[in-house]
RNA sequence: GUCCCGUUCGUCUAGUCCGGUCCAGGACACAGGAUUUUCAUUCCUGCAACAGGGGUUCGAAUCCCCUACGGGACGCCA
């Protein structure tokens, strides 16, 4: 016999992965990680009205998404096959008589009870330490329509597959004295238990549900976040490398990760402090994978094509990558590079173009743009200094009106930057056509 | 209602096990400033917390008790 840890992540089909799952899959896959383990994905579809292969590709998709591959289960096999308790009927069948024949279960309005043994059950959680819990009514374990319960096959099922530690929401904390009891009337030893605290709401009370903004891990894929970003976001909520340190690679996490410093209260979701991380996760990639990962955005945008010059496409998304949090507001950020039918924001056209001084300015840079000998962010700056001086005003005077009239923007990329990429032509005539 | 878990800045947290180094540290957010150029980047500064009350102790964020508040579970859901 080996004592290696054994771990599973066992979600439930129902069409959707819970940000709260996912870090629950996170904390079972880091733990398997660090204690050089095996990380279990067991697919808990008993409940046959809600379950689909679609809801489980989700799940899936998620768990590979965030880099959380698991050792046995779906798509692997493992010595324990099959993962799905939908395919598991016989081993529950033959546990079933084991607790039959001892003579620890009942039959009632065509159900099966188990009989609960009247004394508290102590569950040994890593977190919370020693939880004593009276389990208090028999409990059914089998439907009348002959379907197992949760509570009965999660126990078999740690005991056959030889779980050794059960990490799970704490919300299963008062279901674990049932579990106590199943483990002992089975006459297997109950796992080490860590309850880990629930995700709360960002605003209101209450644990987050899929209806919350920002609940959904496939949500996060879709607006193209980055993986590594919610992962390492995930990681902080309820766990910390103690240290001040709060972006950190994976292997390090690793490294550090124990079950005995996890949180023990609940924590609320953040979605800009993970928008934060994002961006530097972003700002961290090298340019040329900060073009790949973007332009699959910018294409569904119908802003490039195939058509579109790698080198410019790069050119801009370089100006931008130093400006971005995230993926999904960069269409906006950089339609002006695209297209010469960018939108205008009125309200800061409002701020900007109270008096007639901004457009003298504009109309002063427009003049002076002929005698430019070359185009780049060097003189252009030079111009704008001069002009400054000349007119005795400040540079931000012409800055604010000629970003505006060529980017349809009050906020983008260095202003320079944004003249030089945009070119001479196309300056001029937006800077005429706006005039 | 019953049982279980929790309670440090607005939020995530460090410190709590082994009481003094904590008039409580970091991060996000927010506010102000800097980058003799805008800006959603970067840098700096600021704001801001030990839930309350009793103990124990020379000394408590740290130990004990109570109260309050928050969360969870009480299903032939998982």
């Amino acid at each position: 016999m080996n004592s290696k840890v054994r771990v599973r992540f066992a979600p439930s089909p129902t069409g959707f992965f819970h940000i709260g799952g996912a870090r629950t899959a996170l904390f079972n896959w880091l733990y398997a990680r660090h204690r050089g383990g095996t990380f279990v994905l067991r697919i808990e579809d008993t409940d046959k009205k809600r379950d689909s292969e679609e809801s489980v590709r989700v799940l899936i998709d998620g768990l590979k998404w965030l880099g959380l591959h698991w050792d046995e289960g779906p798509e692997l096999g493992g010595p324990c096959a099959p993962y799905f308790q939908s395919e598991r009927q016989h081993i529950y069948d033959s546990y079933l008589k084991r607790l039959r024949n001892q003579d620890q279960v009942y039959e009632r309005d065509g159900a099966v009870w188990f009989k609960v043994s009247g004394k508290p059950a102590v569950i040994h959680d890593e977190i919370r330490g020693d939880v004593t819990r009276l389990e208090e009514k028999d409990f059914v374990i089998v439907r009348s329509d002959g379907s197992p319960v949760f509570h009965f096959v999660n126990v078999v099922d740690d005991i056959d597959m030889g779980i050794t530690h059960v990490i799970r929401g704490e919300d299963h904390l008062s279901n674990s004295s049932k579990h106590v009891e199943l483990f002992e009337a089975l006459g297997a030893p109950t796992p080490v238990f860590a309850h880990i605290p629930l995700i709360l709401k960002t605003v209101g009370g209450g644990k987050m549900s899929k209806r919350d903004q920002g609940a959904l891990v496939e949500d996060y894929k879709a607006r193209r976040f980055l993986p590594e970003a919610v992962r390492n976001y995930l990681c902080l909520l309820g766990w910390s490398p103690k240290d001040d340190r709060e972006i950190l690679p994976i292997e390090e996490i690793i490294t550090l990760f124990d079950l005995k410093q996890i949180s023990k209260n609940n924590a609320r979701f953040d979605e800009k402090k993970l928008a934060h991380m994002n961006g530097h996760y972003l700002r961290n990639l090298s340019p040329e994978t900060f073009v790949d990962f973007c332009k699959p955005a910018l294409q569904s945008a119908g802003l490039v094509s195939e058509k579109t010059d790698p080198a410019y496409l790069a050119q801009v998304l370089n100006a931008c990558q130093e400006k971005v949090r995230d993926v999904e507001s960069l269409p906006n950020f950089c339609v002006h590079f695209f297209a010469d039918n960018f939108p205008f924001d009125e309200a800061a056209r409002g701020k900007i173009f109270k008096q007639e001084g901004p457009l003298v300015r504009i109309r002063e840079f427009l003049e002076a743009l002929p005698s430019l000998s070359d185009f780049t962010e060097g003189s252009l700056e030079a111009l704008v200094v001069a002009l400054s001086e000349v007119h005795g005003c400040k540079t931000g005077d012409y800055i604010h009106p000629i970003r505006f009239a060529v980017s349809g923007q009050s906020v983008g990329v260095g202003f320079y930057r944004l003249l030089h990429i945009l070119g001479k032509d196309r300056v001029i005539k937006r800077l005429k056509e706006f005039t």
